[in-house]
DNA sequence: CCATGCAGTTAACAACTGTTCTCTGGAATT
DNA sequence: AATTCCAGAGAACAGTTGTTAACTGCATGG
């Protein structure tokens, strides 16, 4: 199925991706905004007018990078959502998820909560629109579940806006407490299950 | 009680104003750390060495901007969660109260958003470090009221966050929606007042 | 096998950056 | 009235930035 790419082509895909490393290597200490082409080809040791052959400025690389960070992930929040167990064992689950998620990409997940409020607009939309999917994935999961008999959908969507919400600023307490000792990781961890269950008690009882 | 300035400090501190009302205006279409002093000076109509007068660097400057954004609005906050009524009432109250104060400071409030998770560190901390006094503040108004009776501190502290996260999200919704039609607003207002009405919900069975 | 295409190079540009040092005018202090 | 102080100005610094043009060498397709 895979056509194998021709020298070339794989040479210049090579390079595209390290400009992208380098690029989430910068940012971890910077916004985007700051970032110069020079300062991202200087750091893959490529001459600058290099950067052009793949992308018209760094905002455009930003855009890329959000794919990068988002665009793998849907199957893995769709299979987290619509897991069997009980309630508990849910939340569990989806934390101990985001946990392993940041830990394994925390550049990405740095980037991602960085530039979602950040100061390049094609950036910001770019994550809005895959938050907006995630989003709606959730509630295609939520509404097979059969605690959502007698949802409509606006309340469905809602309660998946919550929960992406939610675990982004998990994810982002994660990456806070990366290098700090293990006890504030399970603080970090213990907060969001109650908050979960809070939300999951709500959910239970919204249609009193 | 308040000692009169001289001339000459009068004159520093409108200067002072004058450059975090510059870069405050330069910020709504970057971020912090691309902001440059020579950037601000020159749209101030001041030398570039007359920065070092007011601030260290422009990281500096934005710690300065997190107070101006953050400080005053803490007696909002507590009176807001105070006030009495019935769940329904204060929740549109609050809802009301965010999107007015959006509508009066939006550049102010892009600022938070956008520099929560920025790449200035002491700019993050200051905010991490006011929001987390909010929650503070929050948690002991809880605390009065006849429905938490029977919470421990650390689930009151975790429902506390809870609502300070959902505040600024609807505040950076609302910020979205600025310009957007009346239509879309209401949207906001409606999403918002749902997802806070199923955490009072979670809340008021959370001890079943 | 030869001509074309194209990823990456080199050199140069005007414009911009943060920071230093020196200076000045007028308010503040004595 | 004489002196000190200090917010802001001015000039100069070495270094950086994005973008342009013309180039080179090598994989590719005819």
């Amino acid at each position: 199925m895979s056509h194998t790419l021709g020298i070339r082509q794989a040479q210049k895909q090579k390079t595209r991706q390290a400009l992208l490393d380098a690029a989430l290597t910068l940012l971890e200490e910077q916004s985007l905004s700051s970032l110069g082409l020079r300062e991202v080809t200087r750091a893959v040791g490529v001459a600058p007018t290099a950067f052009y052959r793949h992308f018209r400025s760094t905002a455009d690389l930003g855009v890329a990078l959000v794919e990068e960070a988002l665009g793998s992930l849907h199957p893995m929040i769709r299979t987290t959502v619509s897991t069997a167990g009980d309630s508990g064992e849910r939340i569990a689950r989806a934390i101990e998820l985001i946990a392993r998620h940041v830990d394994a990409y925390p550049a990405h997940v740095r980037f991602i909560a960085r530039e979602r409020h950040g100061g390049v607009q094609p950036v910001r939309e770019a994550i809005q629109a895959q938050l907006a999917r995630f989003a709606e994935e959730v509630k295609t999961e939520l509404a097979k579940d059969p605690e959502s008999v007698g949802w409509n959908d606006d309340d469905l969507l809602m309660l998946a806006h919550l929960y992406v919400d939610q675990m982004l600023i998990t994810a982002s307490l994660f990456l806070e407490a990366l290098e700090a000792p293990q006890e504030q990781r399970e603080r970090v961890t213990q907060v969001a299950a109650r908050q979960l269950r809070l939300i999951s008690v709500g959910r239970r009882h919204w249609l009193d």
